[in-house]
DNA sequence: AACTATTTATAAGA
DNA sequence: TTCTTATAAATAGTT
């Protein structure tokens, strides 16, 4: 046997960005999938909930979540104080100063609904001005059921609305872009693709991609999400 | 020498849901510290943007972020178009069907409010019914003109903030959790901290935790973004 | 938290 | 890309 070493195997390299493009490719490739697995593996073996999203680099989005993606970064969002960007100023100024405003609204909207359904048209005199336009600026006796189930209905969703915000909530600029997935090796996989929300997918990334002990029906359910607490944030600047 | 082993080392594991409580709380601390190294390594090594969350089973949150968990997130989110989640549902449902209707309330609204402003009490002859309660239900040019501003007001309000829901809108539930932070044994770092929302926290996480080659300033400024594509999404069940 | 003996991940090379 | 190989790293079981 010749003692030639065919090659000198991994050699430590600098931890630094690396410089020569398509090594970099390389290990990004190689290192993403690394990351995943492991990331995969943890949820499986210790039932962690966990979101990882990476963009390459070279324009490309991968994520992974247990359960999914959205559902924990939901949590995540929901721990941190909301930021005062724009929209989120706007948004909780808005509803600070409207809640009350319009649950005011809505009541007497609705004793004003109940009133005229019961009454009909007892107070029906001599208002039929306006000629059908601003149907809406008619007492609510005189309008039509229709109408003003609808102009209801509208405030009703508004309210519901507004309240849901007292909440949380969370706004993001429009987006065009598309969303491609991740090239996994994963072949056959009985279990659903968290989302491929469009056509310009390149191709799905399964589950057993890493280890088909994913496969476990009774693992991956929805339990009661953990808790709070540690954080390990790292702004890198 | 004794050909005693100390121990038998490391041994491969089953890989599915660890039984034993302790061993698993373990293995998740060991786990994750090393996928935020592998995390961190991977932004270093090619300038990867990274969010990884992770929810231990014991209600602690870690997390890491390149440039910082949000940035990535808020990106990963203006990719994805809009979950069916019952929040999407009812905001896109609520979007799509009143966003017109809210137009033309508003726009007879204040259509209304300039002939009733214009016109005066031209029209105003036996309405005053209703003794000052449901003032709302009289007819606009009745109204308070305080009154009327008001409802105006509340209804542009509100139409604003179902247009911008045009763009794109995330909601989640209340929490009043707290939001610690990962223990690192970083020490020195001049980088800044993700986020220390509150003083909960139990310790920050520097980013030399990792490898200090993070402390290279050229490395880790803002850069504009990745870019779309490949997705790597695992529903697990 | 430390310590090995192993398993795993991966840098290079093909 | 994908495969191979030699080596660096991660980590399960112990102390």
């Amino acid at each position: 046997m010749s003692g030639a070493k065919k090659t000198r195997g991994r050699q430590k390299i600098e931890m630094k960005k690396m410089s020569n493009e398509s090594n970099l490719q390389v290990t990004f490739s190689k290192r993403r999938s690394g990351l995943f697995k492991k990331a995969s593996e943890l949820c499986t073996l210790c039932g962690a909930y966990i979101a990882l999203i990476i963009f390459s680099p070279s324009e490309k989005v991968f994520s992974f979540g247990y359960p999914n993606v959205e559902t924990v970064i939901d949590r995540y969002l929901s721990l941190i104080p909301p930021q005062n960007d724009g929209i989120m100023e706007f948004m909780e100024d808005f509803r600070r100063a409207k809640v009350r405003e319009l649950n005011g609204i809505l009541t007497r909207m609705n004793d004003a609904i109940d009133i005229d359904k019961n009454r009909e048209n007892e107070l029906n005199q001599q208002r039929k001005m306006n000629g059908g336009q601003f149907w809406w600026t008619r007492p609510i006796d005189e309008m039509n059921m229709v109408q003003l189930d609808l102009l209801k209905k509208a405030l009703e969703d508004l309210q519901k609305l507004v309240r849901q915000h007292a909440d949380r909530v969370e706004m993001q600029g429009t987006s065009t872009q598309a969303l491609p997935f991740f090239v996994g090796n994963g072949s056959s996989s009985n279990m659903p693709i968290e989302h491929q929300p469009n056509p310009q997918q390149e191709s799905n990334f399964s589950a057993d991609f890493f280890h088909n002990h994913m496969l476990q029906p009774h693992l991956f359910g929805f339990n009661i999400m953990g808790g709070q607490d540690g954080h390990g944030p790292h702004g890198f600047v």
